[in-house]
DNA sequence: CTTGCATTGAGGTGCGCACCTCAATATGAC
DNA sequence: GTCATATTGAGGTGCGCACCTCAATGCAAG
């Protein structure tokens, strides 16, 4: 049978309450009585029973995604996700909610972190821009209690918040491998573009894919990064520009996480030249063109999956647990269209 | 507030016990309470409390893994994963153990089936090779009330099991399109290696492998399947001879989860020969060899992913419980150097 | 020794549900 | 109508723990 605490009371030659006391990190308690019940525990294996705490505390958790309010289709593919987990989760007495906020400005992104109430919020993940505003922001939501969460777009040097979501430079590398090998041993140059190169993550893509262009691809030319902004005219020009003053154009690499407009403009210009395409994330867009053929290869993060870790780890840091690390470790995924297992 | 069964009763216009007669699907239920009691449910949105069943329930649940005996690095991963779940998962009461079993003969690993007492395990995840002797003993196992997953290896036509694992025809045909996108436009011959090409997984491996290559590679030939047996001498003596007699072989296809032996082989009898290796699973082993560029990707499923779906679907069968689909899906992992993620 | 505070013990309540018993009522067959 | 059987209700117990109160004991400073 399975020690309960009341086992664990005796073992420890203690009374329910004092146990009681240590476990649940109480005041009143002498060293000694922790001590006793730290080696009662280990002696005879005690476990709490999780579903007993969670009876009886009878919480329920409240956790909040915080994403941009504009993006394409990876973002409303993440909202999609967030939502699954919603339902999954009523069970456990978990509130799961989105909150979509403007991204444009360092100090209202911080407004809205510091407006958000931490007694009516267990945790947050946070999927913003990197800035100091941001970041003290995020810290000051830690020191109120607040679970944070870095979600897919770390901030620099912020150690007292997880990160879920992956290495980008290694994501960048990995993008660069695949590039120069599905190249072949054909000299040209690549395009790069991106949304914007403010953030992050895009410039980390950017040094992996270089870091691997530049050692083991010399004949290849990577191309000064292309910043379409979201907006379809300014891509549609700039890519139709670079295309034309670089012929030997050979391949295209879109660092951001939406590819549907970039891509668009280079297929549009594109005039009959075959082009090795690597993107980011899987969306309804890259999904297609990977079956068309269009894009050869997608780097990607599964959404669901950081969007499970993220709550997991939010979870257990508001129960104090600790967790299996190696679940958490959210993946480079290399997708072609042999690996895409659409149902 | 949540509502509770309490709620429920009152909400139905039934009493409590009805109600729990209803949910716990014991004899004695009115098809017209049973409806009453759905529609209550639907209407005020009832959630049965999975820790309170849980702990009044107060149910083991023991789950085991029936994994061969033989093996190299990739079934020492599998067991560790195993471990790492059962420690996991002592907290939930449940019981998990890895048993190690020969799968030389099948009518042995249907003695081994069938002698699995129904009343001391919940659930069984076997990997075993196809064969009608192992389906009928998982079958029957079903019959008696086990939850039987196929795992990693599943039986041809097999509906009454879940089955976890990738698509192996894909996984060979993302083996075919690195193979063939890596090689470059050169012309030459792949030999490809198997442990043997009884197990199902290897012959759909090799399908959805020469699939690709014939149609999207014609200038490459792949070569008959060399099956070493894990018998290291008989490995160096059939590749040996393969690469001696076909001095234009320019990659090499490992089809089999262990890639130690035929490697080695390969890497002493290559003489100097740049060979494009493509190999699946990862192990201590491609892991070293990917980083020493000696292979050049690895077609993975993560174990434990594997390990931990298969203790959800379980678990999830033993409760009658529905379990989201799309975190059950293995997937078919690209590793490069690049997206390791070593520690 | 007394006062004050820290520590400990005893005991109770409730979380939401499963599972059980026994009595009460409904429903059908005859 | 009577009987047998099916169905329902009322109520209790326990799962293992968190959280609370109040009394009892320990210990140290004065």
């Amino acid at each position: 049978m399975r020690p309960t605490a009341k086992d664990l009371a005796e073992a420890a030659g203690l009374s329910l309450a004092t146990v009681d006391r240590v476990l649940n990190e109480r005041p009143n308690v002498s060293p000694k009585a922790a001590k006793k019940v730290a080696e009662a525990i280990e002696r005879i294996g005690f476990i709490r029973n999780p579903a007993a705490v969670a009876l009886a505390r009878n919480k329920t958790y409240r956790f909040r995604f915080v994403v941009p309010a504009s993006g394409d289709q990876y973002l409303a593919e993440l909202i999609s996700r967030v939502g699954e987990a919603k339902e999954a989760l009523r069970a456990d007495s978990t509130d799961v909610e989105a909150a979509q906020i403007p991204m444009g400005d360092p100090h209202q992104i911080a407004k809205y972190l510091s407006a958000i109430d931490s007694e009516a919020v267990d945790g947050v993940a946070v999927m913003a821009p990197e800035s100091p505003q941001v970041r003290d922001a995020l810290m000051r939501l830690v020191e109120r209690g607040v679970k944070v969460v870095q979600f897919l777009s770390g901030q620099e040097r912020m150690e007292s918040a997880d990160y879920v979501g992956v290495d980008n430079f290694a994501a960048g590398a990995t993008a660069g491998k695949i590039a120069g090998r599905f190249i072949g041993a054909r000299p040209g140059k690549i395009m790069v573009v991106a949304e914007t190169m403010m953030a992050l993550d895009s410039i980390q893509r950017r040094l992996g894919f270089d870091s691997i262009i530049n050692a083991q691809f010399p004949y290849l030319q990577s191309l000064p990064s292309l910043e379409t902004y979201a907006d379809e005219k300014r891509a549609g020009l700039i890519i139709g520009r670079t295309l034309h003053h670089n012929p030997d154009t050979i391949a295209v690499y879109v660092l951001s996480s939406e590819a549907r407009v970039p891509l668009t403009a280079v297929w549009s210009a594109q005039e009959g030249r075959a082009l090795t395409v690597v993107a980011h994330e899987r969306t309804p867009f890259s999904e297609q063109a990977l079956i068309d053929e269009r894009i050869d290869a997608v780097i990607a993060q599964d959404p669901g999956h950081a969007v499970r870790s993220a709550l997991r780890i939010m979870r257990a840091r508001s129960d104090h647990r600790e967790l299996l690390a190696s679940q958490e470790r959210i993946r480079i995924e290399v997708l072609l269209k042999e690996n895409l297992q659409v149902e």
